[in-house]
DNA sequence: TTTGGAAACTTAACACTGTAAACTATTTTT
DNA sequence: AAAAATAGTTTACAGTGTTAAGTTTCCAAA
């Protein structure tokens, strides 16, 4: 009977227009701000109709989180027209930061709220397979890079992460403020017009020099 | 008149029991679900008494920000019995990190959270001075290792920031679990008991191989 | 075509949250 | 002793996520 199925793409359709209305708020007020009453008043629907679709706000979040990824994976898609491993680290490091900074709202539901990992917690087996594949990415082009001779004689696994950890504590650190609070280096860094980026740079220059 | 002191004094010792009753329901339970009512309970005042001492719940979150920032301080003491600079930097980033790992809750609190730097965006003027002592340890290292003629040609803002993101991101990925939701690495590296202590032993690999 | 039952949705309610205003009791000053 | 300032409590507001009970809508079998 075909309307089993009519009936379940008329679900999927409003599950869409609920992540589409949280999507809405959320990056217009943030998250801190948005309510599920919010998000019902927008889909027109009674707050507690969410939970009909939804099992719980994390679930929402969760959602939110993996179409987060998907947007970052689109962005790296340039990436194949890169041919050389080390460019391609290097715009790889760029299109990160530049989805940082374009989308933090983003980041910040991808990468630093802890209620999506904590979501996962609950469905044991199930493992963070979005960040597994930007994961993957970055090894890939380390391991290329290594066939190239550069990076020789350090493993692979250890420089991505580390490579990982930069790039997001920079990323973090810009997003919540702590680079440009700090004034100290404002004096001694007058014609940097960008902190992050200056910094980014450095990193690379660091990479080249022991590569 | 002695007595204004006297009452000054009192002050101030109600200020230090509510924020030592908040800092071990914070530790305990976790900063999400510690409230103002908690805090009341625990120095039995009814839960708007607080506000006679703190003006907001941010207040308090502050001056616990403050008081992980004289904590790290007091870790980083020893350091001054380390002469070599390198050395110093390699200890600088162990105890960082070891900080970030036995007391992910402050860590959380001083560079995680954006409530306290949220609080000073409303001081005018107030900059963000425990982050900046914490920089200046750092940037002071990086310049006595470039006296002796070590990362040599790089421009030390720029190192020192950058060298502050990866371990920032390093603890922040350990803490929220990202570290530890990539299990692709688990199956090939086996042999390493601690991932974080692996990776900042390539970070350092990394620095010495540059400098 | 009417009836029974499931599915979709709403209203009411619970146990919380941070915080402001109004009120009361205590202490200090005049 | 009366007035004023201080310290603290009670009450209240506007919000939160979520559950349980009630209501409406829709579809399948009698």
């Amino acid at each position: 009977m075909g309307i089993a199925e009519r009936k379940e793409r008329h679900k999927e359709d409003i599950k869409k227009r609920i992540l589409e209305a949280a999507k809405e708020l959320f990056l217009e007020k943030g998250f801190e701000a948005t309510s599920m009453r919010n998000i019902a008043e927008k889909v027109e629907f009674s707050p507690t109709a969410l939970y009909l679709y939804f099992k719980e706000k994390n679930n929402i979040i969760y959602a939110l989180h993996q179409e987060g990824f998907r947007m970052l994976a689109s962005k790296f898609q340039v990436l194949a027209m890169v041919s050389d491993p080390m460019e391609r680290l290097k715009a790889m490091g760029r299109i990160y930061m530049q989805f940082a900074m374009e989308n933090s709202d983003f980041y910040e539901l991808m990468f630093i709220m802890k209620e999506p990992l904590q979501y996962l917690e609950g469905c044991p087996d199930e493992d963070w397979q979005e960040g597994e594949k930007v994961y993957h990415a970055l090894y890939n082009t380390i391991l290329e890079c290594q066939q190239k001779r550069l990076f020789s004689n350090i493993e692979a696994h250890g420089l991505s992460l580390m490579i990982w950890s930069t790039m997001h504590g920079l990323c973090t650190m810009k997003i919540h403020g702590q680079l440009d609070h700090m004034t100290s280096n404002k004096n001694i860094l007058p014609e940097v017009e960008s902190k992050i980026d200056y910094v980014y740079e450095t990193f690379i220059a660091v990479l080249e020099r022991m590569a």
